[in-house]
DNA sequence: CAGAAGTCCTGGTCGC
DNA sequence: TGCGACCAGGACTTCT
């Protein structure tokens, strides 16, 4: 279940370890994992071959990276289970190995660096995938055109999002975990931010004050942040880790999963109640339901 | 048109 | 022990 702090960490690993190196070959195991690029995995695997990757790049939970000389991208995302690994080619395959991506010189023995290894995606549920899109004029996949900023980009705009919370008509939770309001905000850390704001997720955004949307925004920021800087430092190795073993189930938890455990504020017994086929966890005292809730 | 609900997918876990 | 039900959940598709 990578969230955006782990999402960041791959596409530093991608940065580090396949910018500047040529595609020799693409192999792709499972159908799924290209679906999102239309024309089939054999098209997809054509056109990679022979571009030099340029550098990763991040927006919410997508990532993309730039084939040098074009204008398009390789398109990921992780999904629920994705990973992407930067594997010596001699490493057996993984289980779930949807999609293998050989350099050119991926070949080249023990040398020092990236060379002799090689790109993986794995994915055991294959909720992610890989596909290949022209860019927008400003260097994005057309096809995530509609995705906002998330909070940890610069250029993510405060005073529009807490404009635009106030506007919808629908409940916090709902609108954190909308991909055109904000990105990169999943259940575990919409969980999170609310317990921290003490506010209930079915609150409707229309009664959130201006300050109350100011703290909620920058308790989204402050989970990621200190998501990222837990899991940022486990990275320096030859793989790009996503998965738990890289310290993103280290980290500590106040809301998400805790049922019937004391909340770390108050004590009082935490709950759990389904939602959209999800779960949403929080303190009962702490975040009072909204009065008028049905 | 906005918002809500349905859908996809697999492996681990739990109850009978 | 075996088997089926259930759960995890991001983002797209379909509905109201």
């Amino acid at each position: 279940m990578p969230e955006l702090p782990e999402v960041e960490v791959v596409r530093r690993g991608l940065e580090r370890w396949v910018a500047g190196r040529t595609v020799a070959e693409v192999e792709v195991l499972h159908p799924r994992a290209v679906r999102r690029h239309p024309a089939g995995g054999v098209d997809f695997a054509a056109r990679l071959t022979g571009h030099r990757l340029g550098t990763a790049m991040r927006r919410g939970k997508y990532l993309w990276i730039p084939l040098a000389d074009t204008d398009s991208s390789v398109l990921g995302h992780l999904g629920m289970s994705g990973q992407l690994l930067v594997q010596p080619s001699d490493a057996p395959d993984e289980k779930h190995l949807r999609i293998r991506v050989r350099f050119t010189d991926s070949d080249s023995g023990s040398a020092a660096g990236a060379a002799g290894t090689e790109l993986r995606f794995v994915d055991q549920r294959t909720f992610g995938g890989l596909s290949l899109h022209d860019n927008t004029p400003d260097g994005l996949p057309d096809v995530i055109a509609h995705i906002a900023r998330d909070p940890l980009d610069p250029a993510f705009d405060d005073a529009a999002f807490q404009a635009a919370l106030r506007l919808r008509r629908t409940t916090v939770k709902r609108a954190l975990l909308d991909q055109s309001l904000i990105s990169g905000v999943g259940n575990i850390y919409a969980d999170e931010a609310l317990w921290r704001s003490k506010l209930h997720y079915e609150r409707p955004t229309a009664t959130l004050t201006r300050p109350r949307s100011a703290e909620l925004l920058g308790h989204v920021r402050d989970v990621m942040n200190a998501a990222l800087a837990a899991g940022g430092t486990s990275f320096d190795s030859l793989y790009v880790n996503v998965n738990g073993e890289s310290g993103y189930f280290d980290r500590s938890l106040d809301a998400y999963g805790r049922e019937d455990e004391p909340c770390r504020r108050c004590g009082t017994p935490m709950r759990r109640r389904p939602w959209m086929n999800r779960s949403s966890y929080f303190c009962p005292r702490c975040q009072r339901p909204p009065r008028a809730s049905a």
